[in-house]
DNA sequence: CGTCTCATTGATCCGCCTCAATAGCTGTGG
DNA sequence: CCACAGCTATTGAGGCGGATCAATGAGACG
């Protein structure tokens, strides 16, 4: 199931942190910093398995990236996504042993900071310790919601709120509004991610298009045509989850 | 389905930090400043409630708290346990309203510190970093852990992860390995926490006390009895589940 | 001794999974 | 240009795990 790992040293080039792609948050001097660690990432490659030992943070610049276990049986939950601008912890209890598996979804560019730097940079540059407070404030929150619904909801509330949850994220990232956006995942990853089989998610995500919730096209192209009702079907309210999981601007 | 706000003036006592209580990883001084900020909370009483403003992040010096967060149906989702020594802050990405609903599961102690003195500690103490870096990665490890089961795991992996994960962080705690626990819940909390019902907790139990894994007696009186049936069930390695989630002894 | 809460067990139902077949799309090689 | 393979989406049929409803038991407490 895992794709070979990718990362040849010919892939590292010359891509800059910019704003725009969700590093609207740091100084220019910080982007400066980060751009002494970019690396590109190749679509479908695995960038670290759960279990191995890791030595660094990941900033995104562009790109998804997914974190997602996986049960002996082979059967594999995405926990969470990494979108431009957020970072990424692979680090367990141990502070060593990542314990996710990390995977990219598109073609992308990361800054990789190796925890020796990590760790000191909140001294050289304190903005870091309130932007990093607030995205691990908003990746609780996100997370909690979603285990909510893994827990208590049925398939079209996990499905709708997996909606809602892309479109504040992209829409975060993007800067404004949208009702209109692609979601770089098959059926089967976002089944794996709202606790589905990709033929549920299929049934469900028919319904929504029969009943005018949203439309969709080629391949994950969605547009939002009642964002009220898919609230409704997401059992949330747009404005609050707004606040809650994704970082406020600072 | 919400039990009234208890928080009383008067249940404010002089009870003070002390080795052996969850906080073994903090200096004297650091213990110190946590004594200005105790707090006696009463079994059963909410601390917060999801959606509230939320000022100060709670470090548990002794007692059991839940995070829960509700549907507007009612339903009710566990999203983690706050044990001794545990940090727990609300905040959602806005860093101000509270992502969690936070109940005392037990009589305990707290030290409540106000997120305005809470930002500037690690400038004092900089262990606190390391610390609260730690906890952070063992919490993420730990939910994650969660998740996988919630979504792709049987009732009987699920309750035997949270049997595994409650055995492995009370151990921790009390410093010790242990194959004997009590737990302060209920089969229905434990349902809301593993997303099941009452009912299929109590059989899903009652099947493993009957293959010989463990003996209940009592409220929620566990003896694992055969620790490596449990850990199969609950697809785990015992010992690298240790790394992941609970935090290093620094 | 009645009440309240929680655990236990049985019976029934339904949401989602699994299996299976088909269709659409993309890329590849003849 | 077509043939074919590989992958994803779609749709149907059937089965099962866990929810729900309901009744009883078992402590704890006033």
């Amino acid at each position: 199931m895992f794709i070979e790992f990718q990362f040849a040293e010919d892939t590292i080039v010359a891509a800059r942190v910019f704003p725009g792609m969700g590093v609207e948050n740091l100084s220019t001097k910080l982007q400066t910093e980060f751009n002494q660690h970019i690396r590109q990432i190749a679509n479908n490659s695995t960038l670290l398995i759960e279990g191995d030992e890791c030595r660094a943070v990941y900033f995104v610049v562009g790109g998804w990236l997914s974190l997602s276990k996986a049960l002996a049986e082979g059967q594999n939950q995405i926990i969470d996504f990494a979108l431009p601008g957020d970072f990424v912890d692979p680090a367990g209890g141990d502070g060593m042993t990542s314990s996710v598996t990390i995977d990219a979804l598109t073609d992308g560019t990361l800054a990789v900071l190796p925890y020796r730097r990590w760790t000191t940079m909140p001294g050289e540059w304190p903005e870091l310790h309130s932007l990093t407070h607030l995205m691990e404030a908003a990746k609780n929150a996100r997370r909690a919601e979603r285990m909510l619904r893994l827990g208590k909801g049925t398939a079209e509330m996990r499905v709708a709120y997996a909606l809602v949850e892309f479109c504040i994220r992209i829409a975060s990232v993007c800067g404004s509004e949208i009702a209109e956006f692609h979601i770089p995942l098959t059926q089967q990853q976002l089944g794996d991610f709202v606790g589905l089989s990709s033929v549920h998610v299929c049934r469900t995500m028919r319904r929504m298009v029969r009943n005018g919730v949203i439309e969709m096209s080629d391949h994950m192209d969605i547009r939002v045509l009642d964002s009220r009702s898919l609230a409704r079907l997401a059992g949330v309210d747009i404005e609050s989850l707004k606040r809650g999981i994704v970082p406020l601007r600072l």
